[in-house]
DNA sequence: CACGTAACTGAAACACGTTCTATTATCGGC
DNA sequence: GCCGATAATAGAACGTGTTTCAGTTACGTG
């Protein structure tokens, strides 16, 4: 009787030696994508890379877009993780969201082609890379949010965090394919800052 | 000697022989994209569907995002021609953009796999297609800022409108990969409105 | 009308994401 | 320590986007 072993479950792998696993993918995934972009993230070179084989790849992560996707999960994890622990500098709203819209973009801009292959895949994804990608945009809400610097974000706050969110994907597409440079970039972000918080 | 034939020119199409051949590859995609979605744009099947050879295919769109994101802005040339030519109706800023919003929303639900096709085209595209996406680019922005049923947009009218024009974005690649509602979606975007234009 | 060039065709070939198969290694429970 | 089950491995195989190429056709020009 074929059973149905399909997909490897959440985040609960058991022994060490997956845990151990899932890093080296993770890990080959971010060098080669830093090193070439989405392109360069062929599943044949991680998995060479991660030292498993291709099939096992296979079974940690579905696709080239959930691996991709959980990359900047992971990513965004580390990011979220060093803003929650120290306060954000700004007196005001506008300046805090500033401050951080500001760091983002410069660590984006430190390493384009990684930058490039995860918003690209984050884009791109369908509907099976669907939590996945949830989870990113609420890294991204919780991200612009925490900006805010308020303990308790109130529902128009929350509304900001989001347009502000969407505004930095839009943009951070168009740099990745430079329709926009840097300068356009923060330009947009600033002046959508200015629009939306009027204090 | 080799000479350099690659690539067609722009739009500058010589033979009505060769419009006809563009528009019908133009048809076929649409036609496919409409019925299955992004993956089911087979550049064979196009190719079979408009009656020409692959390679000719590969002359004319020199890859399936190019032939997908100029669909789209056949499309949106359209959508654009017919707004121009009726006034839209609303008594501020906010109500007709809202009318637009909602207009360009209930259009896209109603060809779900088109959009799909569509939207994942435009917002998967490299550098390579970057005048195609510029190009759908500025005509999003147009559209948003005719919504604003100014004569002479303001520079902040062009800002509000290219914020908008994001948002939407955002909310179609959630919408797309259903992720949100459709009823989220004009939730957010009318927020982002009130937001935006508190006249 | 004949010619030369550029465009089109059909088919094969190639690349990379994904799937499948056969085999071997590892692990949890006895 | 042994067994059955689950996971990992190596490698082949498949599908679809893309490239290439040899032969054919259509078209503008003398």
């Amino acid at each position: 009787m074929a059973a149905t072993p399909r997909q490897i479950a959440e985040e609960e792998l058991g022994s060490s030696a997956q845990r151990d696993r899932r890093r080296r993918i993770i890990d080959a995934t971010i060098a080669l994508a830093s090193k070439g972009g989405f392109e360069a993230v062929q599943m044949r070179a991680v998995a060479e890379r991660a030292d498993v084989a291709l099939g096992t790849l296979y079974r940690y992560f579905p696709s080239k877009i959930h691996l991709l996707v959980s990359g900047l999960g992971a990513q965004l994890e580390r990011a979220l993780d060093r803003m929650r622990r120290a306060p954000i500098p700004g007196d005001t709203r506008g300046d805090r969201m500033l401050y951080v819209l500001s760091r983002i973009t410069r660590g984006m801009q430190r390493d384009p082609h990684l930058t490039e292959a995860m918003t690209r895949a984050f884009m791109f994804a369908d509907t099976s890379a669907a939590a996945e990608v949830d989870l990113v945009a609420r890294q991204i809400e919780e991200l612009f949010t925490l900006a805010l610097g308020k303990e308790e974000p109130s529902e128009e706050d929350k509304a900001v965090a989001r347009v502000i969110g969407d505004v930095w994907l839009s943009n951070l597409v168009a740099w990745v394919t430079r329709r926009a440079s840097a300068t356009d970039v923060t330009n947009r972000l600033e002046l959508t800052v200015r629009l939306l918080m009027r204090d």
